[in-house]
DNA sequence: AATAAAATGTGAAGCTTTTGCATCTTTTGG
DNA sequence: CCAAAAGATGCAAAAGCTTCACATTTTATT
């Protein structure tokens, strides 16, 4: 994921794009959560000094996903949340009190939701499915 | 579902209530879809006269919610839609080009699912399934 | 290096949803 | 059935996330 990439997407290389890639890059690699909103990605960019506008940052990372550089989820209330695309489908497990996710992946899942819709005559060009549930930790009392 | 219903719920039984009660039992009987957002609702109650306040109506969906009268989805970006709750849980398919919902529930998926958040050590306490695709309508040539 | 094309920053605007507060309605108990 | 208390509503304003418009700057091309 670097330069190359960006201009395959028939973008032009620039400061922003570059170095909010970097951020994508950084995140879920030891460097706190994979999954960033639009907010956390700017948030970034400032603390590491770069002066980056915000409605840059939305509208490269819209560009990333139309060029499926970047996946984009809806987990809940109105927020978008943005990661590195890997090329390997996978699912979400949501902490409902602190957040944390878990990704994964079930091929009986995908199999039955292909039949599904199958089944009732659509094509199935994409799928959302989040499980929201308690992790380890907040299952333990207060 | 009635007024009784919204009693028990620790309610008052009021006439923005009760309306709105019964513009989601209208609706996925005959008159038109099944999910409605806050602003349909809304619309459908002025159609009928009702000087009811958006503001009410997002309240009033809410405190449903909670009483589990009502169910509301995220299907996606941003809005929220809801249907009266009849018990019985089910995911969700969504034309992408039409918007038509058609529901489906499949023992095996819930099975998957409930083992995928014991494997993870989360418990689980809801999910969202979302299918995307094309409806029989429009997947054929424009 | 000059030019054309595209991207950025800023601030304003758009949308959905929520909130504050004065007013009105329902419920309760006498 | 009426009065008081509790709760609900409407309106308008605010909030939160995301997009837009447009002048300016940067990248890619020749």
């Amino acid at each position: 994921m670097d330069k190359t990439d960006i201009k395959q997407a028939g973008l032009k290389v620039t400061l922003p794009r570059v170095k909010i890639l970097e951020i994508l890059e950084a995140s879920g690699k030891g460097e706190g959560p994979r999954h960033l909103r639009a907010e956390d990605v700017y948030r970034r960019l400032l603390e590491r000094g770069e002066e980056i506008g915000l409605a840059t940052v939305y509208r490269v990372l819209t560009q990333f996903v139309e060029a499926g550089l970047v996946c984009r989820h809806n987990f809940e209330g109105g927020q978008s949340v943005f990661e590195l695309d890997r090329g390997v489908h996978h699912d979400h497990l949501v902490c409902m009190k602190c957040g944390r996710v878990v990704e994964f992946m079930d091929e009986a899942i995908e199999a039955r939701q292909e039949a599904i819709a199958t089944q009732h005559g659509f094509t199935l060009e994409d799928h959302t499915l989040v499980i929201h549930g308690l992790c380890p930790r907040c299952q333990k009392p207060a």
